[in-house]
Parts: C-alpha cells; structure tokens; sequence
DNA sequence: CTTGACTCTGTAGTAGAGTACAGAGTCTAT
DNA sequence: ATAGACTCTGTACTCTACTACAGAGTCAAG
C-alpha cells in the first residue's frame, strides 16, 4: 500500500513533522485518515502540496494568502465566479511581483556586468533602477 | 532646505515612524544625522530605500537578506569581486522566483480562462502545473 | 509663552510561522 | 516480549518584524 507515516512525508518535503501537523491546523493541507493508532496515512500527493507551500512562501505569500490559493481546488460549494474573482487578484499579485523581481533583475544584472570583479566600486544601480514602481499589491483582506 | 523629519518621511513612504527606527537599529537605513534637539533629519532618497525595502519584504526577501542587498552599495572596502559574488547569488534566487511566479501565474490564468464565470468548477490547475521545479533558493547564510 | 502636535529613548507587547518538549501510546526487529 | 524508534495530543517557547506605550524634551502657531 502506498501511504506513508507523517515522518516519511516530512523527509520528503524536507520540513519538520511539527510543521505539518501545524499546517494541518490551518486548515492548509487536509486531515489525512488515521490508522486504529492514530497514526496519520498519507498519500504521495500531499508531498506536492507540501513543496507548494514552500515555493509559495518563498515568494512572500502568507500562510493565510496560500489557503486562499489552494481553497481555488477544494471547496465544495464554490461557483467558478468566486474563483474567477479571486483568482484574478491572485493573478494581479503574481504580476506586481513578477513585474518587481524583473526591475531588480535588469539592475543586478547590469551591477554584475560593470562590475570588473576587482578593486573598489563606489555605486550601486539597485537603489537607483527602482523607485518609481506601483508597489501597491492587492495583499488579502 | 530639503530635509524631512521622521513623522514627514513615514507619511511618504506610507510606512509607521516606529518602523523607520526599527530598521535604523537594524541597519536598513543608516543614521541621519540629528538637529542639537536630537530630531533625526532624512534626506528625501530615504524614502526610496525604504520604498525598496517593502517592495523586497514583499517578494518574500527577509530583512537580513534585504540588507545584503543594500550592503552592495552602502560597504566601504568592499571589493567589486565580493560585489560580483553576492549579486549573482541573488540574481539566481530571484530568477527562481521568476520562474516559478510565471508558473504560477499560468496556472492561474488558464485557470480563469477556463472558468466561464459559472457553475461549480471541481479541479485546481495550479497543483499539477507545479510540482517540477527545483525549488531550492539559495537563500541567506 | 503657552498649548498641542511632534520627537526622543527605552522597554514591552503582538502576530505570524514555526519549533520544542512532556508524557503516553504504538511499531517492529530481534 | 522488549528495546529503540516513531507517533499522538497539548502546551510552551522562539524568532522575526513590527507596534505600542511611558515619560520626558522640542517646535511652532497664536
């Protein structure tokens, strides 16, 4: 059978078993069937959706943004208006944060090209390529 | 003369005057120098450090990487070779981000095109079109 | 020259996201 | 059938990034 104890998955995903449990509490990956134990049964899957997570958070997504993310899958009575909605503004913040990362980008780039690699340099483009970008995401709530 | 007191300065940069003292103590932002009263005197350019500071914070930098980024300016005896160093780091993590933003942001729109504004939908594109990236930023320390 | 808004330092409290036990029960390889 | 590894619940602690005072001094408009 392939389902797995909650310490083979936390290997898996490379994080701690107390943090799955706790992702479990809000709600962010669902409570798995238990053995007579107890013990919780995984299944494979919840390792995607574990890295999920991780990649969203890496991202400055909270916790809180990222169920909103995955809620688009699961929730039952959901009408795809609803998920049309959030997943537009989702999608605004996606590209707010695409359109930053690419401003940084271009400066580190040109940083890393005038850049010599060796003696002194005096400046730094970073400050300077940014500053004038609509910052504001549609950050929940 | 153009120099700004703290309370001005958060006004612009929409950010809390406890904040701007925060990341002073932390060395985001460098000292300014001070009126005999002891009232801190910002020059304008202040504002768009920390402009910058929240664009990073929301694209998931941590304030001690932020840091790192600003120290490419900022470090006297720095050479151009440690410079180099640092920011191609950086610009690798933050093409990982791009690339799994964009993944997302696929995801996503494939998600609200196929979505005819109606009607319960029962799957999530964004899982499976995750799931193979390689994740791993090299991310501070 | 007073009064209300602003700033100072320093310390304490909060929210989000884990991380670490304690004490008890479970599994499995020998 | 038992030792060592694993898991359970529940509570408490930690770290980061703020945010909120308290008590005292400063500024500027009338």
């Amino acid at each position: 059978m392939n389902s797995m104890t909650i310490g083979q998955v936390a290997q898996k995903a490379g994080i701690g078993i107390e943090t799955i449990r706790f992702y479990e509490r809000k709600g962010l990956i669902e409570e798995p069937p238990r053995k007579e134990s107890g013990y919780r049964l995984y299944k494979e899957d919840v390792v995607n959706r574990l890295a999920f997570i991780q990649q969203a958070k890496s991202l400055g997504f909270t916790l809180a943004e990222i169920q909103e993310l995955l809620f688009l899958k699961i929730s039952p009575g959901i009408t795809s208006r609803e998920i049309k909605t959030i997943a537009e503004a989702k999608l605004e913040d996606i590209n707010t944060k695409i359109k930053i990362l690419k401003r940084m980008q271009r400066a580190l780039k040109k940083l890393v090209e005038e850049c010599p690699g060796h003696g002194p340099v005096d400046h730094c483009p970073i400050l300077e390529a940014l500053g004038s970008v609509d910052t504001r995401l549609s950050v929940g709530k």
